[in-house]
DNA sequence: CTTCTCACG
DNA sequence: ACGTACGTGAGAAGT
């Protein structure tokens, strides 16, 4: 046996390494005793995050509680990976920080299933998120280990990924290499592997405490593990990729930015990623560029390329100016390379052997409790064009569902400041902006006024002024404020509801209580921001509980990505109409009274096949 | 590491 | 007193 020891928080802790049969009966002696006292803390190391990737291997497998910390080399395989395997099934309360990733690395390599696991687990990560969402460098504690492990258990607490860094350096590996190539006999590896679990087990009941102070209800934290599950069940799934397609949208792209960055170069840019060199060659050929950036830099976004490309925001000709060559090849060099090294080309390098992507999903990441998706962001992908979504697939002999909420922030809105005209309008199934723009300018209202009352009920959900409303809808100033007073007078509950919720969070320590029971700390100069947090928290809410109400409707298998306020869903092309109904009435239900009302649409094989042309 | 830019809801 | 657009992930350049 290799044994360690360490001071966390003033006590001596012990770090065990089994080399042998005898060892493992000690393990399992330990497991048996620490088991029947209370919740096992689990932890896996491995290569990387890419838990799909050919050649991944899980490393060691850790189990925990506040004192002791037994390391098992996995990788030995044998006796070692079978001891493993059987703690995994005997016991009873599993403690993990970031669950997803360990049931899904469990699943992977060791055939563990997650199912097995998710009802036994705790996840600290949930926890933290619940008692604060925010990174640190929102003024949060962050829901790290290390950050958490600093505030709440013990200040000097080590970096164990930073600590391991060093480690790595010193054997001649890197941040990269180092997790795959480090001996399984490093005792600073070993410890530091230890460590995460006593950690975890340490910060648990502290986390029960606080949630329990500040009375943050348990229903909420079933719901978020329930929510993991599922969404650990859709990154196991993962998408089709038509590995075909992209490989010749990569190359294209790739002679497409090569092309226009030669145009450029022919107007003195070599580089047409620097935004210095483009504001200089654009001013040398007589363009006036006036707007700045936050530090005073000069603006040359894409906002002011079109204006000088002579195209609207949608790359529509304008017809008011001549085009400037050189702004038309930067933004086209620009997007064609962003657009591979971004997606195309992102697809390419985390697609697994059987030729399916399985993108990360953070089920708590945004301070407002929304998740995000990354490696890669499929949340992000260009929606204008169907060219980057034509690369994800429905599997073989089904084809994709697309189901948005109708207008969710709006709708929750309506129902969290209990604004009555607007829940009259959604009651009677009139559209809102209509609505509002008749309420606003009268029965006879212009398409532009339409535009204009859409802008107001965004800039209202956001907490934006007449200034950004101006901006965004290009409507008089004017005209703006006025039919910003005129809002105001038809659904005057909005203004009362933002000044009520500010003022019970200056009175609560800055934090505001979600319907779902979501604490979301507010800034101190930007509180106004409190009725976007609560409809854009609710929002998520209202996702998460038709998740499960999909889950529960046996839909799980069906489903490939959360986004916001739509799911997109892969189903067998001859049942797809039925499903289709089922994802609906599993997004359909009341809020406080309002209807939140969903539509799936049926495509076709490709995810691009929603946005425009079928394939 | 920060800034800028750009992709989404 | 007034007014404030919200939340993400990612790549490239420049310090």
């Amino acid at each position: 046996m290799l044994t360690y020891r360490h001071t966390i928080a003033g006590d001596l802790v012990t770090v065990h390494v089994p080399q042998d049969r005898d060892d493992l009966d000690l393990f399992a002696a330990w497991l048996t005793e620490a088991d029947r006292r209370g919740p096992i803390a689990l932890d896996t190391e491995t290569t990387g995050l890419d838990i799909y990737s050919p050649g991944y291997r899980l490393r060691l497998v850790q189990f925990g509680d506040a004192d002791t910390a037994w390391v098992i080399p996995w990788e030995w395989g044998g006796m070692f990976a079978e001891a493993v395997r059987a703690a995994l099934r005997r016991i009873r309360r599993l403690l993990i920080h970031n669950a997803m990733f360990d049931w899904l690395v469990l699943d992977r390599h060791a055939r563990v299933p997650l199912e097995w696991l998710a009802p036994r687990t705790t996840d600290t990560k949930i926890l933290a998120a619940l008692i604060d969402p925010r990174q640190p460098q929102e003024g949060g504690i962050g829901t790290g280990l290390k950050p958490l492990s600093a505030y709440w258990v013990d200040r000097l607490a080590p970096d164990t990924q930073a600590g391991l860094t060093a480690v790595f350096r010193s054997l001649g590996l890197t941040k990269e290499t180092g997790w795959a190539g480090i001996p399984l006999t490093e005792p600073t590896y070993l410890l530091y592997a230890g460590l995460d679990v006593i950690l975890t087990a340490r910060i648990e009941p502290i986390e029960r405490r606080e949630l329990s102070r500040l009375g943050v209800r348990r229903e909420l934290s079933d719901y978020e593990h329930e929510l993991a599950r599922i969404c650990a069940v859709m990154q196991r799934r993962g998408i089709v990729l038509d590995v075909e397609h992209t490989r010749r949208l990569d190359d294209a792209l790739a002679a497409e930015a090569e092309e226009f960055a030669a145009e450029a170069a022919r107007y003195g840019v070599d580089n047409v990623n620097s935004t210095a060199q483009v504001a200089d060659a654009l001013a040398g050929m007589g363009e006036s560029l006036t707007e700045t950036t936050a530090s005073g830099a000069v603006k040359v976004d894409k906002a002011v390329l079109l204006g000088m490309a002579d195209m609207s925001l949608q790359w529509e000709p304008l017809g008011v100016r001549t085009p400037n060559p050189l702004a038309t090849a930067v933004l086209r060099a620009k997007r064609a390379s962003k657009w591979r090294t971004t997606y195309a080309s992102t697809f390419l390098d985390t697609v697994d052997a059987a030729g399916r992507i399985h993108p990360m999903i953070n089920t708590l990441q945004a301070r407002t409790g929304r998740m995000s998706i990354t490696r890669p962001a499929l949340q992000t992908l260009p929606s204008s064009d169907q060219m980057i979504r034509r690369c994800l697939l429905a599997d073989e002999d089904e084809v994709m569902i697309s189901a948005d909420f109708a207008a969710v922030e709006m709708r929750v809105l309506a129902a969290l400041a209990d604004v009555k005209r607007m829940q009259e309008a959604i009651l009677g199934g009139r559209d809102l902006h209509d609505f509002t723009a008749a309420m606003v300018f009268g029965p006879n209202f212009t398409k532009a006024q339409r535009k204009l009352a859409k802008g107001i009920g965004f800039g209202k959900v956001y907490g934006g002024g007449a200034d950004t409303i101006q901006r965004q809808t290009g409507a008089p100033m004017a005209e703006v404020r006025e039919a910003l007073a005129a809002y105001d007078r038809v659904y005057p509950e909005i203004k009362r509801a933002s000044a009520r919720w500010q003022r019970e969070a200056r009175a609560t320590g800055m934090v505001h209580l979600s319907a779902t029971g979501r604490r979301l700390p507010l800034d101190r100069d930007r509180t106004y921001a409190v009725t976007n947090y609560a409809c854009q928290s609710t929002a998520r809410d209202v996702l998460g509980q038709a998740m499960i109400n999909m889950d529960e409707a046996g839909l799980t298998e069906y489903l490939r990505l959360p986004i916001h306020d739509e799911v997109l869903a892969s189903v067998p092309a001859d049942r797809a109409e039925e499903i289709a109904r089922e994802i609906e009435r599993c997004m359909r239900f009341p809020l406080y009274g309002v209807p939140i009302d969903a539509e799936a649409e049926i495509g076709g094989r490709s995810w691009g096949s929603l946005y425009g042309a079928d394939y």
